[in-house]
RNA sequence: GCCUGGGUGGCGGAAUUGGUAGACGCGCAGGACUUAAAAUCCUGUGGUCAUUACGACCGUGCGGGUUCGAUUCCCGCCCUAGGUACCA
């Protein structure tokens, strides 16, 4: 029998799916263990060979927990909304739901073929109904709840309600946005649509006027991480900021808990340094500047307290409400006209153009609270509306951007710390300013003198002291932005009651989402769903028009996937206190920002409401690489039809062109198959060397348009599913990114065939009963032992080495004992599920492969008789020497000094030291 | 600018606590089998010099340092990929 990989692979995955060897039920005998992969979107260009990455490697961990015993969740669906559909829904009239339903169809035939052991009875998709129940069900939890500082977590909003009614809001410590006191009293009289109105501003989902990021082309506004280089992350339309009524998430209420959150799970250092900056806890002070001849106190957040006493302006930023207040009546001409130009610019303009200084002054003088000295205030767009309290100190002495700001403004600047070994110097000199965090303080009262640790710590106490501040932690982490004007998204479960917003009762979700005749707005710029017929809530108040972003639906679907069929609860308690959360997690770090923030926000809200167990949902994080593609081109001379092998272009003008990678091998064009890939090139004409045409190449990103996209199932049907796995795991480190190059595929191929061959003999299996050789037991151990090291390490790459190896090894052997090699392929079906399971049925076993263990290695066979000693000289191997792996390094020095070979070496020289580590190396200095 | 990875043959990469640098694979060269090709197997393959055998020297981005010994540790740079940025 010879290696009929594409029998083999079609009957095992009929097999696996027919006899659901995958399905996973709850077993309390065995220990549970999850594994996800991040589910992927549905596009419409299938998957190419850098897709499954990941999922092959989940895969491997996944089967070899099972063969270890454990009861293993390894669930797939899909991430089904999203705009791709929905932007060829507008061009073709085709609902999203068919185009998305074909996708899939596709994505599943792909993922079938590469052999995944994915419980399929568990998928999800985001867009079914049955699914964005809970989405809907989770958004109308936040709306019906506050954050308790005093608790630190959500709670229903009916205990801040029964806190109003008895005392009003003041000892109410909630995050929420800024609103003024009231009593018992007040509340108690407040109109219904008065308090409705009030508790939006506590609600963990809210609807309230914000600055938010509107992208004109795609008709929607987006959330910051959706939000790159002031574009749109889908498409790269221009993002404009906009005054909007719209949905957000207080996911700000949860800064500091996502920030600790970080210490106690297991992610890369880098995807934890992103979302700490992310995040961008600062701590500083909220000092209050009054403005002179006004009642307007103005309120600025800084981390250096101890510069105070250099503050020679202030700066509002030009959307700051007090620009209004603050402006003079002979400065308002001025003001109105830079307000104008300001708004003009978009925001990617006014983040490429830093270096212009601009701005305005509002003619008001602010007090320093501290020295008492009245300094001007300004206005400029450098200061941002959106974080701290849009108003700043300016200390141009030390900070970069109020330096400039001075010196184009002519405005005065004082030193007030002096770095260390320095001294004071005259500021009209200075081309920067120093942006010192050490150093002593100058010119600054009663901490003249302190060093700047000192100076911070003095100057707060003195502001608290003396109700001039207060000490305050900063995050950057804004509120995330809930609604989108778009068609293919979760239906909001929200009606409108005389214009204030109520949820739907639970028992009336799901809210499906309804038809309309087209996907674009309506004519008075409504979002879609307001072309649907009576979009009422029971047929009388109309419904939420907006749908919500992509991140809704993937932001707790591994909840989803312990208890998909559950048509009463997001997941029972008893599903998810088995299975409790996600312990390995794959997928990509370019979900830092988006995904694996809402996750773990959403995750600890539900924890809040005592909903789940566990308030991180993904214990262990990896982040498997790219793929990028290897492009390859042909030269063509300029202007004609003739193309130029590579070697031969430094002697004509030359084009570079892509060409498609599927007709090269080896860099080798495939001329006739030029000829017929394109129409343009049917009359090609060629300039060989040694006859061959040999192409250039290069390492790019995969895409359609540089002609190098290898698809999967092409690697399938030619190599198959075993050799497309284990090629993708031997490229290189997983968390890498690596060029994919089809080339180096033979050799796993060779592999799996020699494999094959230590069963096979001329196409009879020929297994021998006799016990294993020393040798033979040593090859097979040592390899087990590295496999499993290498699995739990995810270090995959060397794993198939280690197989590689371990064949070559057993084929100068000439090993066929049944010992050795049934051990061997349950260690690599893991790896090669299908080959191994055809090889171990046909030496007679009947259960699936997959119901076997895992071997133990022995280290009992690792041992060695002997060790060949490298002896080397100054540090420098010289020769080899076989000892006795039990002499002690007396012995080994004494071997080795008797040898001829040292003698050699240390002829006319002194021997000043021999270092001998027993079982490694021998060392021997000479002088 | 800041943060985090990475830099080793023609190519992908290995060397897990400092101990034989280049495992494994691709490619390339030569050979066996074959009428021939494919497939398979065997041998060689970091560079330079020397080839009469033995070899010698250099070599993990660059420059220093620690050490008997450094791809690995320390200091200072360079290049590169990704993230992030008027964040006060």
């Amino acid at each position: 029998m010879e290696y009929n990989f594409k029998e083999i692979e079609k009957k095992w995955q009929q097999y696996w799916a027919d006899n659901k060897i995958y399905a996973v039920e709850i077993n309390h005998q065995k220990p549970k263990y999850y594994v996800l992969d991040m589910f992927p979107y549905p596009s419409g260009a299938g998957l190419h060979v850098g897709h499954p990455l990941g999922y092959i490697a989940s895969d491997i961990y996944s089967r070899y927990k099972r063969l270890k015993g454990f009861n293993v969740l390894h669930p797939m669906g899909y991430d089904a909304f999203g705009l791709p559909a929905e932007q060829y829904a507008i061009q073709t009239g085709q609902h999203p739901a068919v185009t998305t339903e074909e996708n899939i169809a596709r994505y599943r035939q792909q993922l079938d073929k590469i052999g995944f052991a994915y419980d399929w009875d568990r998928e999800v998709r985001t867009c079914d109904a049955h699914y964005y129940h809970w989405t809907q069900w989770a958004f109308i939890k936040m709306f019906h709840s506050w954050y308790n500082k005093a608790t630190d977590k959500a709670e229903p909003i009916e205990t801040l309600i029964a806190t109003f009614v008895r005392e009003g809001n003041a000892n109410v410590k909630a995050v929420c946005s800024q609103l003024t006191t009231f009593t018992a009293n007040h509340w108690n009289a407040y109109s219904e649509k008065e308090q409705q109105q009030l508790l939006l501003n506590y609600r963990l989902a809210y609807l309230a006027d914000t600055m938010v990021n509107w992208c004109p082309a795609l008709g929607t506004v987006l959330a910051n991480d959706e939000v790159k280089d002031g574009l749109s992350e889908r498409g790269g339309h221009p993002v404009v900021q906009k005054e909007m009524k719209q949905w957000s998430l207080r996911i700000s209420a949860y800064a500091q808990r996502l920030l600790d959150g970080l210490d106690r799970i297991d992610w890369s250092e880098s995807i934890k340094e992103i979302q700490k900056n992310w995040i961008g806890r600062s701590e500083g002070a909220e000092m209050l500047f009054p403005v002179k001849d006004s009642d307007v106190v103005l309120e600025i957040f800084t981390t250096r307290a101890d510069t105070v006493f250099g503050v020679t302006f202030m700066v509002l930023a030009p959307e700051s409400e007090l620009v209004a207040k603050l402006t003079k009546p002979e400065m308002q001409a001025q003001v109105n006209e830079y307000l104008e130009a300001t708004k003009l610019r978009s925001e990617r303009e006014r983040m490429a153009d830093v270096k212009t200084v601009s701005g305005v002054f509002t003619g008001s003088y602010a007090i320093n609270p501290l020295t008492s000295e009245q300094i001007p205030v300004w206005i400029s767009d450098y200061v941002l509306a959106g974080y701290g309290t849009g108003a700043i100190m300016a200390v141009p002495a030390h900070d970069s951007r109020d330096f400039k700001f001075a010196r184009h403004f002519g405005l005065p600047i004082t030193q007030v710390v002096v770095p260390e070994g320095e001294t004071e110097s005259d500021t009209a000199l200075w081309n920067e300013s120093i942006d010192s965090k050490t150093g002593t303080m100058v010119n600054s009262g009663f901490i003249t003198g302190l060093t700047v640790i000192e100076a911070i710590k003095k100057t707060k106490t003195y502001i608290e002291q003396n109700k001039l501040g207060k000490v305050k932690v900063n995050y950057r982490l804004r509120d995330a932005i809930f609604s989108r004007q778009r068609y293919w998204g979760e239906p909001f479960p929200i009606f409108y009651k005389e214009g204030l917003p109520y949820t739907v009762a639970e028992t009336d979700l799901p809210i499906l989402l309804p038809d309309v005749d087209k996907y674009l707005p309506t004519e008075t710029g409504e979002p879609p769903l307001g072309r649907a017929t009576n979009w009422k809530y029971k047929d009388t108040y109309p419904y939420e028009m907006s749908t919500m972003p992509g991140f809704a639906g993937s932001s707790a679907y591994y909840f989803r996937y312990m208890d998909p069929k559950n048509s009463s609860e997001l997941v029972s308690s008893e599903a998810n206190k088995y299975w409790k959360s996600v312990d390995l997690y794959l997928g990509g770090s370019e979900h830092a920002t988006g995904h694996l923030i809402y996750s773990r926000f959403w995750c600890k809200f539900l924890f809040d409401l005592g909903i789940v167990t566990e308030d991180e949902p993904f214990k262990k994080l990896i982040n498997q690489g790219m793929i990028q593609g290897r492009s390859n081109f042909v030269y063509r001379k300029v202007g004609t039809n003739v193309f130029v092998s590579k070697g031969l272009i430094s002697q004509h003008e030359v084009q570079e062109i892509h060409v498609d990678v599927n007709i090269v091998k080896n860099d080798e064009l495939d001329v006739e198959a030029f000829k017929a890939w394109r129409q343009e090139y049917a009359q090609a004409e060629f300039i060989l060397e040694n006859g061959k045409y040999i192409c250039g190449w290069a390492v790019e990103k995969m895409s359609k348009s540089k002609y190098n996209v290898v698809n999967p199932d092409l690697m399938c049907d030619q190599y198959g599913a075993d050799t497309l796995r284990l090629y993708e795991m031997f490229l290189g480190p997983l968390e890498l990114s690596k060029p994919w190059d089809t080339n180096g595929i033979d050799g796993v191929y060779k592999f799996l065939r020699k494999l094959w061959n230590l069963f096979y003999k001329d196409g009879v299996l020929t297994l021998s009963p006799e016990a294993a050789t020393k040798d033979e037991l040593k090859t097979l151990h040592k390899t087990i032992k590295k496999i499993k090291e290498d699995i739990e390490n995810f270090s995959f790459n060397t794993s198939v080495s280690a197989f590689m190896i371990c064949v070559n090894e057993l084929q100068q052997q000439k090993c066929n004992k049944r010992a050795v090699l049934e051990q061997l392929i349950v260690t690599l079906a893991p790896f090669a599920p299908h080959i191994t399971e055809e090889l171990w049925r046909n030496i007679g076993n009947t259960d699936t492969i997959f119901n076997a263990t895992f071997p133990e290695f022995n280290e009992s066979y690792l041992k060695e008789d002997s060790i060949h000693y490298p002896v080397s000289f100054n540090g420098k191997m010289r020769f080899k020497l076989e000892i006795d792996s039990a002499a002690d390094a007396k012995t080994v020095e004494k071997i080795v000094l008797e040898n001829e070979q040292t003698g050699k070496w240390t002829e006319g020289k002194s021997i000043a030291k021999i270092i001998v580590v027993p079982g490694k190396i021998v060392n021997i200095v000479l002088k």
